[in-house]
DNA sequence: ATGTGC
């Protein structure tokens, strides 16, 4: 695509077109990325109402939105740009143990026993007002829900929820409403707190390879050869519902003045929009529910094995979300669709971090390093946001080879896997894997993602957050 | 991402 690399680590695309505003890709030369994702991060830059638009290096074709995406809108909001699994994130805890404590093939078995993996699975059967009450207030539900009344909580310790909420971005809390949430999505939600999920979600028992930034890395209670657990999940079936209804009545509403028809928006001055925006928290506070049961639950696998150790959490940080911030005296609605919010110090005020900047947390493929990093005050260019991950190469169906619509096209050949199972194998050597659906595991098979190293030196090196740890997968549990 | 969809 026409662009100019104005950086090592950065390609500005001028306004051309439709474009509103001219477009800023962070990538380095050796990440290539695919035409169809800069021509629909171009796209964005024709809303009505954008104000910036940002590529991230992990930049892929999405639904109307490229993954990998920062959009800041004035006077509208977007439902493509947050995407359908809204306030999917992730969460790091730390352990006292060291590599060695700990045998992940029976501490993996334990965890596969209480967390459902992959799609469809249920787990907490909540009370309708239990469930309303988690979709309208997060976090903090849990300490007013009467758990003690109900089966469903046995095995739960909950103690720590206060201390954790300091450390979740908007204290896993966001301001939800149920009257906007569809009886549907209400429905598929109610039973699925405390599920992984399928696709890219895992939970991965991880060492702490290297430490980057010795006085950062010791303030998040990170120090080589540690034990930490990492957990990658978001708002499951709720959200997907509420992300669609919503994608289709702003299609309904506004295909006519939109760049694409997948790619449409609401006025803020439409109660649509106001509905979106408080259906969005209500899956926000779900997808912080999920994560902070998870939790809980990799806590009491851990503490059965161990006794009383402190599993604290570094930070939990979604990155499908939209979210109203000033930038530059300016109020904008941030969209960040498989985007991670990295603040510097000045910005986390009222957080255990004000001193030194938010964590942020960047998986790699499964199989490859992960990294923590933290937020810096020259993140401002990018709106103070990076990428959330390794970022696609390969489609799903190129890497199992199997064809889109499954169920119709059975009798077809099945395409050529580009992954063969001996590569596969060779690039999961030494770590454990557990996985629900084995047919369908190559699809985040680590050659289907680009380079993690790759991807970090360009956030680092265009100065958008500062590297503090590296850390390397023993296992991995997968959807 | 998702009880992979009309």
């Amino acid at each position: 695509m026409q662009g100019k690399r104005v950086s090592k680590y950065k390609v500005e695309f001028d306004r051309t077109g439709k474009m509103k505003v001219p477009a800023a890709l962070y990538a380095s030369e050796s990440l290539k990325i695919e035409d169809s994702a800069i021509r629909q991060l171009l796209d964005a830059a024709a809303l009505t109402g954008v104000r910036k638009v940002i590529g991230t290096p992990d930049l892929h074709h999405g639904y109307g939105v490229p993954i990998g995406s920062v959009v800041a809108l004035e006077g509208t909001i977007c439902p493509a740009a947050v995407g359908y699994d809204i306030n999917c994130g992730m969460r790091l805890l730390t352990t006292p143990l060291e590599r060695g404590d700990v045998d992940v093939v029976e501490m993996t078995q334990s965890l596969r026993r209480d967390i459902p993996l992959g799609e469809g699975k249920s787990n907490v059967r909540m009370n309708k007002n239990d469930f309303r009450l988690v979709l309208e207030k997060g976090v903090s539900a849990l300490r007013e829900i009467k758990r003690k009344d109900h089966r469903v909580w046995e095995g739960f310790n909950l103690d720590e929820t206060h201390a954790d909420m300091q450390a979740i971005e908007e204290h896993g809390s966001m301001d939800g409403d149920t009257a906007a949430v569809s009886e549907r999505a209400f429905e598929r939600g109610i039973s699925q707190l405390a599920t992984l999920g399928g696709g890219n979600h895992f939970i991965e028992i991880q060492v702490v390879e290297r430490v980057l930034d010795e006085k950062i890395g010791e303030r998040f209670g990170l120090h080589p050869n540690q034990i930490v657990v990492m957990i990658h999940s978001g708002s499951r079936g709720l959200g997907h519902e509420i992300g669609g209804h919503y994608m289709r009545i702003s299609k309904q509403k506004t295909r006519d003045s939109s760049p694409n028809p997948s790619l449409t928006y609401l006025p803020l001055d439409d109660r649509e929009a106001q509905r979106y925006i408080k259906a969005m928290h209500a899956a926000a506070n779900f997808a912080f529910v999920n994560r902070h049961l998870m939790a809980a639950l990799v806590r009491k696998n851990f503490r059965h094995e161990f006794g009383d150790i402190a599993m604290p959490t570094v930070y939990d940080v979604p990155h499908n979300m939209a979210k109203l911030e000033t930038h530059g005296g300016e109020d904008y609605w941030v969209h960040r669709k498989g985007a991670t919010r990295a603040f510097d110090a000045a910005r986390m005020k009222d957080t255990p971090y004000a001193d030194v900047g938010q964590p942020v947390l960047i998986p790699g493929s499964m199989g490859t390093a992960s990294y923590v990093l933290v937020g810096t005050p020259t993140a401002d260019e990018s709106l103070f946001s990076v990428n959330h991950g390794a970022g696609r190469t390969m489609s799903r169906t190129a890497a199992t080879g199997r064809r889109p619509g499954w169920g119709k096209r059975r009798r077809e050949k099945r395409q050529e896997a580009a992954i063969s199972d001996s590569d596969f194998k060779r690039a999961m050597r030494g770590i454990h894997l557990v996985c629900a659906d084995k047919r369908s595991i190559k699809e985040e098979a680590p050659q289907a993602y680009k380079d993690i190293d790759e991807v970090i030196e360009t956030v680092v090196g265009a100065d958008l957050a500062v590297a503090v740890a590296r850390l390397k997968p023993l296992a991995v549990l997968k959807g």
